[in-house]
DNA sequence: AAGAACAAAATGGTTTAACCATTAGGATTA
DNA sequence: TAATCCTAATGGTTAAACCATTTTGTTCTT
């Protein structure tokens, strides 16, 4: 029925303090935080637990702190980094298996990519065509880690053209894992590069006619192969 | 070219050689750390440092501090609780908004709800019937706040049921944030609640005839009149 | 005047030693 | 036997000092 009351954490009541003026935008991005000497007068509290909460609160991603003279804590633009090291985190445990985000990615990247045709600009198709050049540039010079690299660049940039940054944290997360541990799973040969370029090719060309159906049929059929390479279905 | 060299910062090394026992798992979940004093005598620092380390393990889910004689660090179960932390930071922040994560539920709970319908065990299937026995239990004595946490339990339940660690967490979180700010844009009444229970009789029909297909377009029906609602277009 | 070398000061990082608060478990008592 | 109290281990907090880094300004050299 009712929660244990609050224990007695002074650090604590600084984080959620700090915390809460951040999330109202009462400090903004940027703004320089007093320095541990004055904040601990200001709470009244030892340094000591002040350093705890801003520990704490770097590592929750809300500020950023710097070394030196005009050092301090400095309120960060929140981003989905925090979320990505959890992310990692489960996958590095063994929690969560390649198996189980590739699974996930059958299913989501179709929509996802059919979303970025529906909005994607003009701007958006340039952007993915000079990736692709780069891609196929690592191809022909046959440099597999630029290649993996550029290709994770467009699927992230895939996902921020959805404009929703939910997308773009799955897109960006599960891609950059993924790519983190590709190596150990399925090393990179001429063959699948060249077959990787050709269904980027064929996306491209379908989001080009705002053709949303045939990009997503596409991708998924392309992750499909990478989810049935990987799990040994076609060795 | 480079990255700049590591800063010099102990409690960071001390965070790191923790992280590593525990996912290699030469730490185990449940087991308890040595007392600070004795871990600062390993480490060879002094104690508040290594308290900052600590702080950092503990946000980061890895490890849980309890107080007393046979208190401690103890080596936790990763799970999906800081991940959600930082989704509500975003969210709170209002750098995901409610119909960003609404746009995401349409395009991804069907697949869930799908996945779920493939690997349902007869126990599922129960269990299902229960959760809405009680909402529908909810729904005559007019409780609409229990009824919600029933329906947040079954969404949550279905993501259970994919047994894959990602959607669970997907549709958990999804859930539970949007399930945190709910009342203030879409108040319930009687004739949404009995929309909601009608629906979620036809989806436990479709899985109990293992029709995939059509759960999935009863739920992703239900999900967009939910959006189109909440974003206005059907007021 | 321009640039290099140096010095000063502010700030985060670390150490030490002490004391407070909480809690499990044993000792005591009714 | 059961309730109560005491003890000791452990995390939580405080205080004061010193170290390390970095910006900024000053001085010296050419």
């Amino acid at each position: 029925m009712f929660k244990r009351a609050k224990q007695s954490r002074v650090f604590q009541d600084v984080v959620d303090q700090i915390q809460e003026a951040i999330l109202t935008k009462k400090l903004a991005p940027g703004t320089r935080l007093p320095a541990e000497r004055d904040l601990k007068e200001m709470f009244n509290t030892s340094r000591g637990t002040l350093r705890e909460a801003l520990r704490v609160l770097e590592q929750k991603g809300l500020i950023e702190i710097k070394l030196g003279v005009a050092g301090g804590a400095i309120v960060k633009q929140i981003d989905t980094d925090p979320l990505m090291e959890s992310l990692a985190l489960l996958i590095q445990s063994g929690e969560v298996s390649l198996e189980h985000l590739s699974e996930f990615r059958i299913k989501i990247e179709g929509s996802l990519v059919e979303l970025a045709t529906e909005r994607a600009s003009p701007k958006d198709i340039e952007e993915l065509e000079r990736l692709q050049a780069r891609a196929r540039h690592c191809y022909d010079i046959q440099d597999w880690e630029s290649f993996l690299k550029t290709d994770e660049a467009m699927h992230t940039y895939i996902g921020t053209m959805t404009r929703n940054p939910v997308f773009q944290f799955v897109q960006k997360s599960i891609h950059d894992n993924i790519h983190r541990y590709y190596q150990d799973f399925l090393p990179m040969n001429r063959e699948r590069t060249l077959e990787n370029l050709q269904d980027f090719d064929k996306i491209i060309t379908a989001m080009k006619s705002k053709n949303g159906a045939a990009a997503s049929a596409i991708i998924t059929d392309h992750v499909q192969r990478f989810h049935d390479k990987m799990t040994g279905k076609r060795p």
